[in-house]
DNA sequence: TCTGGGGTCCTAGGACCC
DNA sequence: TCTGGGGTCCTAGGACCC
């Protein structure tokens, strides 16, 4: 018996595409290439930052999240173009369907980065030869630059593809861990940002090596669980799977927007979250799905940011039920100040089929607002349980009509205590 | 002349339930 | 006259990522 897999280990790819929006540019316009280019948003305004570069840009010192105004002034030359998600959309799908070619165990992240888990591809070649095909493929068929990581498990990939780029293939094996991933700053983790960063500096934990032996009840004291979390991926653990699925699993849909000046003009800003709400609600019906809680986010002039939300009786898709929750919660927490930004978001969103089962418990709480309570709370109970029934108290309150002396004396007789 | 827009996950406190 | 402990749901904020 020859097992060449003694140990069964997994095999997972991370591909990350180069500089994506600026290289889908120059695949479409090859006049682009070897130039410094960057996509930024808000192009016309004076808030524009820049979202991708081009290799050539960022060796005038250009970077990710710069604003424009500071880009232009590196390197003047430089190129820059609004983004157009459409087009890198269609690339995305392009690139991820060429991935699926190997596997179907294909886990997008972003529009420019997914997860493959070729344990089972022993018959395609070794991981490496299957790595020199997909780079070459998504070159040669798109056009455009990638780096991928092999690594036993998600992290590693991860870590492995962000050490070679443009068009890197790095191993990171756990026998690499010691050499390769200790000696890199804590900071470059994937899952540690500046706050985080901080707190471990002020730990004396510098490098992944240090967090990886540092004391875990330091760390849990600092950063709680996550703390121990970051500590065993230092190791070189990670035991996520890969999902195919998980890009089906919405959470929330939401859109926001720098307004082109701060206002304090109540109906400006009421048409604005009006706006939003119709993108919101286009963008949920073109997936299908439907938000049950609704949320509303308000940068004011010196950056400070609140957000309110409200969850719902039953999901909703429609603009103008969308627009009327996100404008009543904008009206009774705004502050009178002025406005930066404002965002609507609908959280909670389930598929639309599951919304329709909850009509019928609409339908329900009409009937409990014409029939005597009691016995519309029992049919409530029967079919629905406890939790529909609360919601079916909530409606009387929301309502606030004649039913809401009686709830109390419901409440009562539903619980078992009394 | 400052710092976008799309998300996810986690925490923490209060209300309420059992 | 005084007051537990487990759990869930809800809301708000923060950290992080691309």
């Amino acid at each position: 018996m020859h097992n060449m897999y003694p140990k069964k280990g997994r095999v997972i790819l991370h591909v990350d595409m180069n500089s994506f929006y600026a290289s889908v540019e120059m695949a479409y316009d090859s006049s682009l290439k070897g130039k410094p280019l960057a996509i930024a948003g808000n192009v016309e305004e004076r808030r524009g930052i820049i979202v991708t570069c081009s290799y050539e840009a960022r060796r005038y010192g250009v970077k990710t999240t710069m604003p424009l105004w500071e880009a232009k002034k590196l390197c003047p030359q430089l190129i820059v173009k609004s983004p157009d998600f459409d087009k890198y959309r269609k690339a995305s799908l392009a690139m991820f369907d060429l991935l699926r070619q190997y596997t179907s165990l294909v886990e997008p992240v972003s529009i420019d980065e997914g997860y493959m888990d070729i344990s089972g591809c022993h018959e395609i070649g070794s991981p490496i030869e299957i790595a020199k095909s997909i780079q070459q493929r998504i070159l040669q068929t798109l056009d455009l630059p990638c780096s991928i990581g092999i690594a036993p498990n998600k992290f590693l990939a991860k870590t492995a593809s962000d050490m070679k780029k443009p068009m890197g293939i790095t191993v990171l094996r756990k026998r690499d861990v010691r050499d390769r991933l200790w000696p890199l700053k804590v900071t470059e983790m994937h899952g540690i940002g500046e706050k985080t960063g901080q707190k471990l500096e002020s730990l004396g934990v510098r490098t992944i090596g240090d967090l990886a032996q540092a004391n875990e009840v330091q760390l849990r004291h600092a950063l709680g669980i996550n703390g121990l979390k970051l500590r065993y991926r230092a190791n070189g653990e990670d035991s996520r799977e890969v999902d195919p699925d998980s890009i089906y699993e919405h959470k929330s849909v939401g859109n926001s927007t720098t307004l082109p000046h701060d206002s304090t003009n109540q109906k400006e800003l009421l048409t604005i979250i009006h706006g939003l709400s119709e993108k919101v609600a286009v963008r949920l019906k073109r997936k299908g799905l439907a938000g049950q809680k609704i949320g509303i986010t308000i940068r004011y002039k010196n950056r400070k940011t609140i957000t309110r939300s409200k969850t719902l009786l039953n999901p909703i898709t429609a603009h103008e039920e969308i627009s009327e929750e996100a404008q009543a919660l904008f009206k009774s927490n705004w502050n009178g100040d002025a406005v930066r930004l404002l965002g609507v978001t609908a959280f909670e969103v389930i598929e639309k089929q599951e919304a329709y089962k909850q009509l019928d418990l609409f339908s329900y709480q009409h009937e409990a607002k014409k029939e005597p309570l009691f016995s519309a709370m029992e049919k409530l109970q029967a079919k629905y349980g406890k939790k529909a029934v609360q919601k079916g108290l909530d409606y009387t309150h929301d309502s606030g009509t004649n039913l809401r002396a009686e709830t109390s004396f419901s409440k009562d007789f539903l619980d078992p205590r009394h």
